[in-house]
DNA sequence: CGCTAATCTAGAACAAGTTACAGACTTGGT
DNA sequence: ACCAAGTCTGTAACTTGTTCTAGATTAGCG
């Protein structure tokens, strides 16, 4: 359902996607210190050098940006990802083995996890597409992951909570009530539930 | 580790007690229609009688006021929960029925439900003790729920699941983009780690 | 080229969360 | 009953997200 998302309005100038990537690069930038409050929309406009009517012409609300930035983020990630694949024995561990490296990522640039992730949790319906977008590219990173190629609802469902499980996990990390370690715990179990709710699956 | 919250700092005279609870009903009517963005503290400080400074004494913020609101009603629900225990074969059965209990209790009032999971999940660091107590309230009432009394570390760790995501699933509902049915099913898939994580273990 | 519609810019204006402050009111101790 | 300290009220100011507007620029097209 609503298979594709916004660029199919209109093709964007060659000037036009230069802006847009400037200002998702002033967002990121922004972001990278200070998180989600550094990133205020006068100076992201002016980091970008582009009018803040213009940053609204692109994105209608901080919101949108960051989601738009986090949408980004994670496109670099899978295809980071897709170069060294896990190597884990079984799904599960490999679905857990790529999140933790993606949880090493983020833990690298702490203040850009935080903005983005909390624009994700936070956003409304308005912003519904958008978040939508990410949850498929999360979900599709997962799924690379375990190599399922034919995953039953079962797995899938399990799939579900552990993308559940990682951005409450995430949350639950930058708002410093859980340490790294427990984030860790935490992914395992989830991801336990892919081999536990189906028969034997090996590599 | 830091075990006590708030209660701690005044014993608070009488008239503060009535103030806060009108603030804190106050908060919960606003939030009941238009959800979080409806929740304006100075509507909320004209609803409860109180100047706009008073309210900020009493709560930092909008976030820890909506976070305290939240307390509140789960210490409703986790009474209410308590006179009519779940009937389940097993724990993670009556794990399930519960949350679901309380997800219906939401449904009945999602603008309620909006603003408080919204605020939840985008409160910082400020605002952590208060989370934490959020928490280790919704924890109890899922323990609760399980009627385990010697819980393994396992299904600690399959709580701590359980509740990233059911949090999540919330998010998800709340802006549109999973079903009511969505929901129940990954709520249902999280709790089925009770009994896996640990050998049999019947009511 | 010259026109027209769309886009962009600069800047003011507005909304809601938050802070600051002066003066009135309460409280607790004597 | 009186005083000092702390609290509450009413109100203005400040911050940052968002909207609006008038004029300049650009893009596409004949």
């Amino acid at each position: 359902m609503t298979a594709d998302a916004r660029p199919a309005a209109t093709p964007l100038t060659e000037r036009q996607e230069a802006r847009r990537r400037r200002i998702l690069h002033a967002s990121a930038l922004l972001a990278g210190r200070g998180g989600f409050e550094a990133v205020q929309m006068r100076e992201v406009a002016e980091a970008a050098e582009v009018a803040l009517g213009t940053l609204y012409r692109y994105f209608p609300s901080k919101i949108h940006l960051l989601v738009a930035t986090m949408q980004d983020q994670l496109q670099h990630l899978h295809a980071t990802l897709r170069k060294r694949p896990p190597a884990g024995d079984d799904a599960s561990q490999r679905a857990a083995e790529t999140l933790m490296r993606a949880f090493r990522a983020l833990q690298r640039r702490p203040h850009l996890a935080d903005a983005m992730v909390r624009a994700l949790t936070f956003a409304d319906r308005s912003v519904s597409p958008e978040v939508d977008a990410v949850s498929r590219l999360t979900t599709a990173i997962i799924l690379d992951a375990t190599g399922l190629e034919h995953p039953t609802p079962e797995q899938l469902s399990a799939v579900r909570v552990i993308e559940h499980t990682w951005h409450s996990a995430l949350i639950s990390w930058l708002s410093g009530r859980a340490s790294i370690a427990q984030v860790g715990i935490d992914i395992e179990t989830a991801c336990r539930l892919i081999d536990l709710t189906a028969g034997p699956e090996r590599a």
